[in-house]
DNA sequence: GGTAGACCTGGACGC
DNA sequence: GCGTCCAGGTCTACC
């Protein structure tokens, strides 16, 4: 069955695929051209379902070969919703962002949305996992985690789902750590897999939370694993950009954006985009650069 | 509040 | 092929 989604202009599905390197962790999967994006949901319990979002007028269509019951439908329609933003208005962002000849491509290329996994948790576990590793190292854990854990597509055994926290928190340390190879991270995501199964931490909220973002991030900033730069990360994914995710790429470019690639902390790079105030993350993320990126 | 060292892995490098 | 070094954020212990 087929449907198609509503987005709030400007939007370009190709840019929201583009905005993140999340398009390349499981159970994400490429489109050609980048035109749109495959995605294994767990619907419910041992159902997973395939779901390709592609390019639609004034919006998004979704497809899934499997005959989904109403609630199904709803229930993936709020997915597809939150992974685009679409019905975010960045029209504020725009407006500052004309007078920025580093971001004089956002508005016309409808940059802005960043894309995200349909629930908090896969985002906190994988954000977890691009911590102190390669990019690399990030794409093996998700895979090994996926394809040990995860729900597969009937019929199939090799294409999974991302594993719901309750399915990660039956399993133990030693398994995450010794097979699914995520080294030291382990304890982490197996405790956050439990705070969530049992319902002591209630992750989803955080989309939908009226806290300020200070207590918001302190929240984050409670779960280990979780330090300064993933809950900045977490929190970008929350529409909340006021503070940096600054690592070791943010300290780079912006020490030869602005400091004559002089050596610089994380305080530099808070400073060089503190006059974007409630938008400094987004600004940072969208930067253009590019001419920095080809050394 | 700030800092040093440990954590774990893959990749680069030298032999 | 093997051993060594380093990069990548966070946590804990300590001052």
């Amino acid at each position: 069955m087929q449907w198609t989604l509503p987005a709030n202009p400007p939007f370009s599905l190709a840019s929201v695929v583009r905005s993140h390197g999340w398009i390349q962790l499981l159970p994400f999967a490429r489109q050609e051209g980048d035109e749109g994006f495959g995605y294994i949901r767990e619907l419910a319990p041992d159902r997973a379902v395939d779901v390709r979002v592609t390019v639609a007028t004034g919006g998004v269509s979704v497809e899934v070969e499997t005959p989904l019951t109403a609630a199904e439908q709803d229930s993936l329609s709020r997915d597809v919703r939150w992974m685009l933003g679409l019905n975010q208005d960045l029209s504020a962002f725009y407006h500052l962002a004309r007078h920025e000849s580093k971001l004089a491509q956002v508005e016309e290329a409808a940059q802005g949305r960043i894309l995200r996994s349909p629930t908090l948790f896969e985002d906190t576990v994988k954000t977890i996992l691009t911590t102190n590793t390669a990019w690399s190292g990030t794409k093996r854990m998700v895979k090994a985690l996926v394809s040990q854990f995860g729900v597969p597509l009937p019929g199939t055994s090799d294409r999974r789902a991302f594993p719901a926290p309750h399915r990660l928190a039956m399993t133990d340390e030693a398994t995450l750590r010794n097979e699914t190879r995520l080294g030291y991270r382990a304890p982490h995501v197996l405790a956050l897999a439990r705070a969530v199964d049992s319902g002591d931490l209630d992750l989803e909220s955080c989309k939908t939370s009226d806290l300020p973002t200070p207590q918001l991030r302190k929240e984050l900033l409670a779960i280990k694993g979780v330090g300064p730069y993933a809950a900045a990360n977490l929190l970008m994914l929350l529409e909340r950009y006021d503070f940096l995710p600054v690592d070791s790429w943010a300290l780079k470019v912006v020490s030869h954006e602005w400091y004559g690639g002089e050596p610089i902390g994380p305080d530099e790079v808070e400073a060089s985009f503190a006059h974007w105030g409630p938008w400094k993350g987004l600004a940072y993320w969208f930067w253009d650069w590019s001419y920095l990126a080809q050394d």
